[in-house]
RNA sequence: GGGCGGUUAGCUCAGUUGGUUCAGAGCAUCUGCCUUACAAGCAGAGGGUCGACGGUUCGAAUCCGCCACCGCCCACCA
């Protein structure tokens, strides 16, 4: 409506954790297990699944009216992007940046198979502390009688021992330094290291240091070059190198070495003890730290150019305290693991020699090429592709681009296509607060590595949409409403108006049907004000002056009203953009325009008015049109013959047009005047048909016909302030009075003035105080000077118009 | 435990550099109206010591300090 060209793609991720869970939940429901049929035939059902649900989404959309360029609709995992996805992993691998490493995952031993952290529920679950005396070695792996104690909750894992750390700064263990500590019963020697990690005042100021079981002691390990020893299976059963209690189950095995240590004399004492333990969220088997090989991308430079881009403000946050936010990840990332234990994803293009080494090709051919310039005698054969995919993220970071152009990606050379050269970099990214990090972040990171350029200008985070109380919406709970049953029952214009106009950004939406109520009496306002409008008879007769004043007045307002909402909307104040225009609607133009412009029942109105009316109508459509899209095409269609194909969706968006801002003041007055007769009607309780009379002071003002025809009064004017006494009459303010007896007296007028006048000089007096202080003259900027000033001469003003004010309310008195 | 944000009317929220018209809006409530577009409506009214305490200032919802409570993200201490 703007003229521009505004395209929204619409799309869906894969989605790769959440669906493959599904598809084998429904798998497993038929008794098959996505071993038995393998990665092919799974990634059939996978398939099936996608088109059965993936497109529920975009349904919701359109029924919601979104306009979406929906020839663009791309899925992450369509051939053209998948091929973008693996170009990049190839182009990240070359570049140095994608290694494979080790990492801790959530095991479950009982599912036998790695979980998210998402599954892992943490429960308070009651324990022991176990203290152990570990003695410190002679040097030849033989016990002194010295020993220091640790505190373990977990004491069957003391065979996987590293070391035993402390705090560099414990004095309690500067003895320890450098020496060497016997692991009890099995007597293998391992070093004491210094480290900050270990907190002096908890357990014993001593921590055993396990890295293979347990994240916090690998990451210790890292740092230490410590061994890593692995002595839990995928079962959970301890294993050969172990030594002891070997094919025990853990938790036996835990039984039984406490007694063993506590007849060997290394234990020292044991506490009741209650920590958070993870539990799989699918079988409740206690979680496994266990160490995986996984595939990593390097973040320092990607977030470090993507922090800069927020930073420098080509890209900007609405709200705005999310960068703080962002720039906590941005300086904290930790290199991203991209790799998934799944199938329902893009595959690692990472191909295996026989050899154990690798190769990283797009395609299994540029692999074997690859393998066989390292070994010219390798086929097709010898070659096993990785077994896990990439991490949707890894898909869905590349949106900006890859849906205007899947082959720029991983090609830098490669020339963006038309569209992409065209729309690269967008403008504004409409998304959640939760994905900052997730997607965010990461377009960020792809838009400036590939195209070199932000992604986007803006970034608009909506709040959660929450049930009244606040709880999220969940399956479970059940306090989640259909979009779609909405729709049925209230129409997609009262949804979208509803939750809209008590949407602020990055503020939790508490949803509430009260709300799409309000939107549903919205619409109602609107058609019911076209019936009006529609139905009036139009006859060649002469234009009532109230009606003219009242054009005048709404063309004023029209323009005024536009313009707060183009301020609203470019600083993506959307709700005050539209309670701007719902109160433009509704009070303006249905509670005084229309009611000032309508003619007594079974009279007609005049041509002028009713083209003018109609063309206000036509223009507050439009301003509403884009949230309220289906009500306003409806009766812009009905409005006038509109040629085939015509919509509101081009027409252009209605400009503010030059006013005086005279005509608005005078409105005001009669607003007030109008108030004041309905006020004392509501007070006294006289009905409306009861003639009253308004006495007013100038018989120059100006819009008498709008307060009589507005208020339901016969106007009287008084050429001086003084006789209006005689007629016996409430002061209202403004130089008005209404014909009343004693409603209001004088006194109280004068005494509100006295006070408004005392104020304003005690606020003149401080102004003067701020302009004469030397430190604030020199220092503040001029325009902070100038708007001081300006307080100062309005000051003035005010208190010689207060001054006069009282002056004549004292002479009427 | 670490980081970030919040606390303004019954509810959801505005409140731009401290100052006049700053204590506001919508919804809800109450009162009166079946007035010929609309009772899913019209008109009017009531309602808040701006979370607590202290400080800076001529002046604080706004700036500073501390406390309380709430929310989100990260971690889930051997």
């Amino acid at each position: 409506m703007d003229g521009k060209n505004a395209c929204w793609v619409p799309g869906t991720d894969h989605a790769s954790i959440a669906t493959e869970s599904k598809v084998v939940a429904k798998l497993k429901a038929q008794g098959i297990r996505k071993e038995d049929i393998g990665r092919e035939e799974f990634l059939k059902h996978a398939w099936e699944w996608k088109e059965e649900h993936g497109g529920i989404i975009l349904q919701q959309l359109k029924k919601l009216g979104c306009s979406c360029d929906w020839d663009r609709t791309r899925f992450t995992m369509e051939p053209a992007l998948s091929e973008a996805v693996i170009n990049t992993f190839v182009y990240f691998y070359k570049k140095g940046w994608i290694y494979k490493g080790v990492r801790m995952v959530n095991w479950d031993p009982e599912a036998l198979t790695a979980v998210s952290d998402d599954e892992v529920i943490h429960k308070d679950t009651k324990s022991h502390f176990y203290h152990l005396k570990y003695f410190i070695s002679d040097g030849n792996g033989k016990p002194t009688d010295k020993y220091l104690v640790i505190a373990t909750t977990r004491p069957e894992t003391i065979m996987a021992d590293a070391a035993i750390c402390v705090n560099p700064k414990d004095e309690r263990h500067f003895w320890l330094k450098g020496k060497k500590v016997l692991i009890p019963l099995i007597n293998r020697e391992i070093p004491v290291i210094e480290d900050d990690y270990v907190e002096m005042d908890f357990g014993t100021g001593c921590l055993k240091v396990t890295p293979a079981h347990d994240v916090h002691d690998y990451e210790i390990g890292l740092r230490h070059n410590l061994p890593v020893l692995e002595i839990i299976d995928d079962h959970g059963k301890l294993n050969e190198k172990a030594q002891i209690l070997v094919g025990e189950d853990r938790f036996v095995a835990r039984k039984k070495i406490v007694k063993m240590l506590e007849e060997s004399g290394n234990l020292v004492k044991t506490e009741e003890y209650i920590s958070p333990v993870g539990y799989s969220e699918r079988t409740d088997a206690v979680i496994e730290p266990k160490l995986s090989a996984q595939w990593f991308l390097k973040m320092e430079k990607l977030a470090a150019t993507a922090l800069e881009t927020v930073e420098s403000g080509r890209t900007n946050f609405i709200p705005e305290k999310y960068v703080n936010t962002y720039r906590h990840w941005m300086e904290n990332a930790r290199d991203w693991c991209i790799s998934r234990q799944l199938w329902w994803g893009q595959r690692i293009p990472a191909y295996y020699l026989p050899d154990g080494s690798y190769v990283v090709e797009a395609t299994p051919e540029e692999a074997l090429k690859a393998a066989q310039a390292k070994n010219p005698a390798l086929t097709m054969a010898d070659l096993k592709q990785d077994e896990d995919v990439l991490d949707t993220w890894f898909s869905s970071w590349l949106w900006p681009i890859s849906v205007f152009d899947p082959e720029k990606p991983g090609h830098p050379d490669h020339k963006p296509n038309k569209d992409l050269a065209y729309y690269y970099p967008t403008n504004d990214l409409v998304t959640g607060p939760d994905i900052i990090f997730f997607w965010v972040a990461r377009m960020i990171m792809a838009g400036e590595e590939f195209m070199g350029k932000e992604p986007f200008s803006n970034v608009y985070f909506t709040g959660i949409v929450r049930d009244k109380i606040g709880r999220k919406m969940s399956k479970t709970l059940g306090n989640s409403p259909n979009p779609l049953d909405l729709i049925d029952n209230y129409g997609a214009d009262a949804v979208r108006i509803g939750m809209l106009l008590c949407s602020s950004a990055g503020n939790d939406i508490f949803y509430d049907e009260a709300q799409i109520k309000q939107g549903a009496a919205f619409c109602n306002k609107i058609w019911n004000s076209y019936r009006l409008v529609k139905g009036f008879q139009v006859a060649d007769i002469p234009q009532a002056p109230a009606a003219k004043l009242a054009i005048e007045w709404f063309a004023a307002k029209l323009s005024e009203t536009i313009t707060q909402v183009e301020d609203h909307y470019s600083k993506f104040r959307i709700s005050d953009a539209l309670m701007a225009i719902y109160k433009l609607f509704w009070d303006d133009y249905c509670s005084w325009y229309l009611e000032a412009i309508k003619p007594a029942y079974g009279q007609p109105v005049d041509p002028e008015t009713y083209k003018v009316t109609l063309s206000y109508f036509e223009a507050l459509l439009k301003l509403i049109h884009p949230v309220m899209p289906f009500i306003t095409e409806e009766l812009w269609q009905d409005i006038a013959e509109r040629r085939e194909g015509e919509t509101i969706m081009y027409a252009a968006s209605p400009k503010p047009q030059a006013y005086n801002p005279t005509v608005l003041e005078n409105f005001n007055l009669v607003a007030e005047a109008v108030n004041g007769v309905r006020s004392v009607r509501n007070q006294k309780n006289i009905a409306p048909k009861e003639n009253l009379h308004l006495v007013i002071k100038e018989s120059s003002f100006p819009n008498v016909s709008l307060i009589e025809k507005m208020a339901g009064v016969n106007v009287e004017m008084l050429p001086e302030f003084g006789d209006a006494q005689a007629v016996g009459f409430m002061v209202r303010t403004h130089e008005m009075f209404v014909k009343m007896d004693g409603l209001v007296n004088v006194e109280e007028e004068i005494e509100k003035a006295e006070k408004d006048l005392e104020h304003q000089q005690k606020f003149l007096q401080g102004v003067r105080a701020k302009l004469s202080n030397e430190r604030f003259v020199a220092n503040a900027p001029a325009a902070v000077i100038e708007n001081e000033r300006k307080k100062e001469a309005d000051a003035l003003s005010k208190i010689e118009s207060l001054e006069a004010k009282i002056k004549s309310l004292k002479k009427t008195n």
